[in-house]
RNA sequence: GGCCCCGUAGCUCAACUGGAUAGAGUACCUGACUACGGAUCAGGAGGUUGCAGGUUCGAACCCUGCCGGGGUCACCA
């Protein structure tokens, strides 16, 4: 009944509403055809639809943050994918962006491929073998672990193991479960191996000139090689920050919460905090021995960053595994009184799973980020090869426009996951191209793009004489409406889905409105114009939305 | 075991934050090019939203308890 009546008085009293029905207690009213008209002109005449006015916020975004033992792998991708799209959107709703990264070049892992390389590698280099050098010295790392095995292996039948199991008599293990769970204790306690790995850490800490050298090229090979993937990605970093630099950064911000009061020392010496009021206990901050662990060297990051930066806000891409680390750090920061510590948010996104289970690089069953890359590619062109519409382009112009397929199906495919779900991938099926793809997108971009050679510039009065709009005209236009405000709702909830899941909602009734509307032989006055400087919004809409998620549009594919 | 996250079509994902008949894609079946490009469009079939209660005009969504999956509980990162 109120909503009976309300209708009346909306559609009688409001120029833009010319009707209503109700159903089952809701409204709905019909709004006039020169609304949606009116709200076209105005989308087509708006420079950058749909960004926001830029305020002086400075937020940083760290992302990707590998390490150098191993190349980078799917769960890697997903990373860099949110952590680039974070920042597009970030900037579309506004704000000053920083992107940023923390390299961890150090450590016993770092080691163990050194180790191999100078024990096995007779001098090799990623030149000498052809090898992309995160690749070349992954394997290394793979070799260093392959030759520990053996060595385990031998010690298995020796003494030493004999007593380690006698001593374990009562645990009822048999000697396979045994040897397994020992893997790290022999590590530590018997490897010849482990102990040259630990030996080489302490020369490092000690800056031994032959260690650090040899670090240093390493290092090197693989940041070369992270770099291409990058690039290839369409990635990049305004700062790069590395381990070796900032792991002892923190210490003084201990000692001086110890004197402040907020810190507490332990018996042992160690240093901690008590963080019930936060229901994360008690965290350790720096060890009984003065050196600093993973959250001493973030605390004094954050620090530092904010000294260099001024940033107001930060956001963290990392997973949610480490959750508890993120509430105990940001918990920790604010207890300081840091001043950006109220604004500091973790992006915890799910682990992406393949189909035949999980990821673990120690059974090899990884997909590797170049190897995974490269397929897509290989993929895309067997695919653009067999339509052959691209055929007259140069091959440097078919190549980037394949790239660019290949590179939007899995950005695609990546980025309209809720990020903080876990997802799976599918290796044998690999990435579709059809369907609710990032290559559909682009193809509904490539006809609006088309369309262009038909049209010189058009007159906005003969746009105006075309008044009676189609069901999909209005919806495009309804679609087109909503973009600046879920800009802002994905710049707030820091979701990329909800770019992702517009592009391909607005991509999908164009290839409808393709359908059902003809654009070169429209009749009805103003048709043809307006069809086009629809299509033409649509196609700027599409091309940006999908740059947020950082995927390009071909003009032809 | 404590704490945290998740469970929606065979599969991969949605669902405007408590609203109408739970939607897409894929796979399967059927139809549409003398057309601005068919990487497209239209149709069919596919669901007890893990299970059982509760809250209310109304629940995939909130509460309780189970079941199942994952994460985390380091003086590792």
């Amino acid at each position: 009944m109120v909503a009976e009546e309300l209708g009346w008085f909306l559609s009688e009293n409001m120029d833009s509403i010319n009707g209503f029905n109700t159903v089952k207690g809701f409204l709905n009213l019909t709004v006039k055809d020169d609304v949606w008209t009116s709200a076209l002109t105005q989308i087509a005449a708006t420079p950058n639809y749909g960004h926001q006015e830029s305020s002086a916020e400075t937020v940083m975004v760290e992302y990707a943050s590998p390490n150098t033992n191993k190349p980078l792998h799917l769960g890697h991708i997903r990373n860099i994918l949110l952590g680039w799209s974070i920042a597009n959107i970030l900037k579309a709703a506004g704000k000053k962006v920083l992107t940023t990264q923390i390299v961890n070049d150090r450590g016993i892992a770092i080691t163990k491929s050194m180790l191999a390389w100078k024990k096995y590698g007779h001098g090799a280099t990623p030149q000498s073998t052809q090898t992309k050098g995160d690749h070349f010295v992954g394997d290394f790392y793979v070799l260093f672990a392959k030759k520990l095995s053996e060595e385990y292996q031998k010690w298995q039948s020796g003494p030493e193991a004999k007593k380690e199991f006698d001593v374990r008599k009562n645990q009822k293990w048999t000697p396979e479960e045994f040897f397994k769970k020992f893997k790290d204790e022999y590590f530590n306690k018997y490897s010849i191996l482990g102990k040259e790995a630990r030996e080489m850490l302490v020369k490092w800490e000690n800056h031994d000139p032959e260690t650090i050298q040899l670090w240093k090229t390493m290092n090197g090979w693989v940041l070369e090689g992270f770099d291409k993937t990058f690039e290839t990605l369409g990635v990049s970093f305004d700062k790069t920050y590395f381990e070796s630099d900032t792991y002892l950064l923190g210490k003084d911000i201990v000692q001086d919460g110890l004197q402040k009061g907020v810190f507490y020392k332990n018996d042992d010496g160690s240093i901690a905090v008590n963080l019930d009021d936060k229901k994360l206990g008690e965290k350790i901050v720096m060890r009984s021995d003065g050196t600093s662990l993973y959250v001493t060297q973030d605390i004094g990051l954050a620090r530092q960053r904010h000294q260099e930066f001024g940033m107001d806000s930060m956001v963290y891409v990392v997973g949610n595994e480490q959750i508890y680390h993120f509430d105990a750090l940001f918990a920790i920061l604010e207890k300081l009184d840091e001043p950006y510590a109220k604004k500091l948010y973790h992006l915890a996104y799910g682990m992406v799973d393949l189909t035949t289970g999980k990821m673990k690089s120690r059974e090899g069953t990884v997909v590797d980020a170049d190897d995974l890359i490269e397929d897509m590619i290989q993929t895309a062109t067997k695919e653009s090869q067999e339509r052959n519409e691209i055929a007259d382009l140069s091959k440097d112009q078919q190549d980037l426009i394949r790239k660019n397929i290949a590179l939007g199906a899995l950005k695609f495919f990546i980025l309209k996951v809720n990020p903080k779900k876990r997802m799976i991938f599918n290796p044998e099926e690999s990435i579709e191209l059809q369907g609710q793809t990032g290559p559909y997108i682009q193809y509904a971009y490539v006809r609006t793009a088309g369309l262009k050679k038909h049209f010189d510039n058009i007159d906005q009065n003969i746009v105006n004489q075309y008044v009676t709009l189609k069901t999909e005209e209005k919806d495009l236009i309804k679609l087109l409406v909503k973009y600046p405000s879920l800009i802002v709702e994905a710049a707030k909830t820091y979701d990329p889905s909800i770019i992702a899941s517009f592009a391909y909602n607005l991509a999908k009734a164009y290839s409808k409105f393709w359908h059902e509307c003809t654009i070169l032989k429209a009749t009805e006055p103003g048709a043809k114009e307006f069809r086009f400087q629809l299509s033409q919004a649509v196609g700027d809409a599409l091309a940006d939305s999908m740059k947020l998620l950082g995927v390009d549009m071909p003009l032809r594919m």
